[in-house]
DNA sequence: CGCCCTCTTGACACTCGTCAATATCGGTGG
DNA sequence: CCACCGATATTGACGAGTGTCAAGAGGGCG
């Protein structure tokens, strides 16, 4: 019913012309966010409603606790997306690249905060204004369900590998879990893009920075993987790399 | 006590003395589930979609992995929606009591497990059939969204929970929600029902048994709160267990 | 080239898990 | 009503996995 593929991005996209004045034809997002769920000849319209900006490396853009006035696209770069507990210790609930949608929320405050971890670009809608588009798109408001639901799988997984999985597990589903979804044209080389730090990356996976870099010289010593460099990994062994993730062997 | 099955009759020998024919009107869920947002108008469109079925305590009406069929909407007991490992360990990623929607996926597939933890009645909807509803009631898709947002907020809140707080804090966090969320009327006596077994709790907050057992002990030895019996615990405390459950103290 | 930030590696400590024994609860039947 | 029994919960001793602290190595960029 909800069937969706992420993956899926029409190649004739490379070929609109860029248009200044309508940045969404153009969008490189623009197939696979939810912005697909609107027809070419209404395009326009999500072009005057949404606002571009460019976010640069280590800004929050979305504070938790702010009011939450606006909704973002993002189309270009990576957001992490974080909670923090008064002393400072930090969860980060995802990692939010080209074509997700971020700040659905019932609630009039944000329930996280957003900062960009490499050069972003976001599409920015304020809260009224979705409202309308919302009204005038059934099928956005369907889209946006069906991300919602997504997003809820995804949490549960992550509740599981957070509350039952040991560090090595973690580290294992984190790198698979990147092969799979934020490289949908991986090749014969299963290299895998790094966008954060080995501190971004503990926090993710409810480990200190120490662990990380532990369990990846354990996997660099196994041979399951290589570092080309810190922000890469070369998945040697992909086989055993998901056998560990799934909690065997 | 009597099981009924109801999977396989049809929907006419339902034992339902009071209301046989519009069990929505009367249901304890009415106002405060997903159908509130259907007028009472609709409601016997409402009633002719659902199958009531009563499923008894310890029983699995959802596998992980199994054909997503159907979409639930408990309204009485209350329902734990679990993951597992191969090696059995188990995560528990929340507790659904009256009121709460089941099944919302994307994929054909369910993404977790769920199992009746007391006497249990949801009402059951066919694929197809919550698809005509939603085709029908735009109300009722839009109120779907608020509903995945807000577990989506309340999944992250959790990954929060399991991958940076201590046993102590989970265990604080965990009565402190109880009495929040699932004791709405609570009075002056903060009373909260945990219908669940210490095992469950475990299993939800990332912990063994044992570790909230004696955290449950300490608690006690320090006046914080009362065990009138196991499945009910009395918070005497709680500013203080608040404090704890945030973080701080 | 050199500074600074990030990452790696090691030694040690501590929370929480494991294993085991005991206690308590709740249901059943005499 | 009480005795019995299995299931569930509590408590203790101990150990393992991961966190903490600290030092050193590597890499990027002016």
């Amino acid at each position: 019913m909800f069937k969706v593929d992420n993956m899926h991005r029409p190649r004739s996209i490379l070929l609109l012309p860029q248009h200044e004045h309508d940045p969404c034809s153009s969008c490189a997002a623009r197939g696979y966010s939810v912005c697909s769920a609107i027809d070419d000849k209404d395009l326009g319209r999500l072009a005057a409603t949404a606002i571009v900006r460019d976010i640069a490396k280590g800004e929050t853009f979305i504070e938790e606790g702010d009011s939450a006035s606006d909704f973002f696209n993002v189309t270009r770069g990576t957001v992490k997306l974080y909670k923090l507990l008064p002393d400072g210790r930090q969860q980060v609930t995802g990692f939010a690249g080209a074509g997700h949608f971020l700040g659905l929320a019932v609630s009039n405050t944000y329930a996280f905060s957003a900062e960009a971890i490499e050069p972003t670009r976001v599409c920015r809608f304020s809260r009224p204004k979705l409202r309308e588009l919302l009204h005038d798109f059934p099928a956005l408001e369907e889209r946006l369900l069906q991300t919602a639901c997504n997003e809820l799988v995804a949490a549960q997984e992550q509740m599981l590998l957070l509350g039952r999985k040991t560090a090595r597990e973690r580290v294992a589903s984190f790198l698979v879990n990147r092969l799979e979804t934020a490289m949908p044209c991986a090749g014969p080389t299963d290299s895998v893009a790094l966008p954060m730090t080995r501190s971004e990356i503990a926090d993710y996976l409810g480990l200190t920075i120490e662990t990380v870099s532990r369990t990846f010289s354990r996997f660099k010593a196994e041979k399951r993987i290589t570092t080309p460099s810190n922000a890469e990994v070369v998945i040697l062994d992909r086989p055993w790399l998901s056998g560990v993730a799934a909690g065997l062997q």
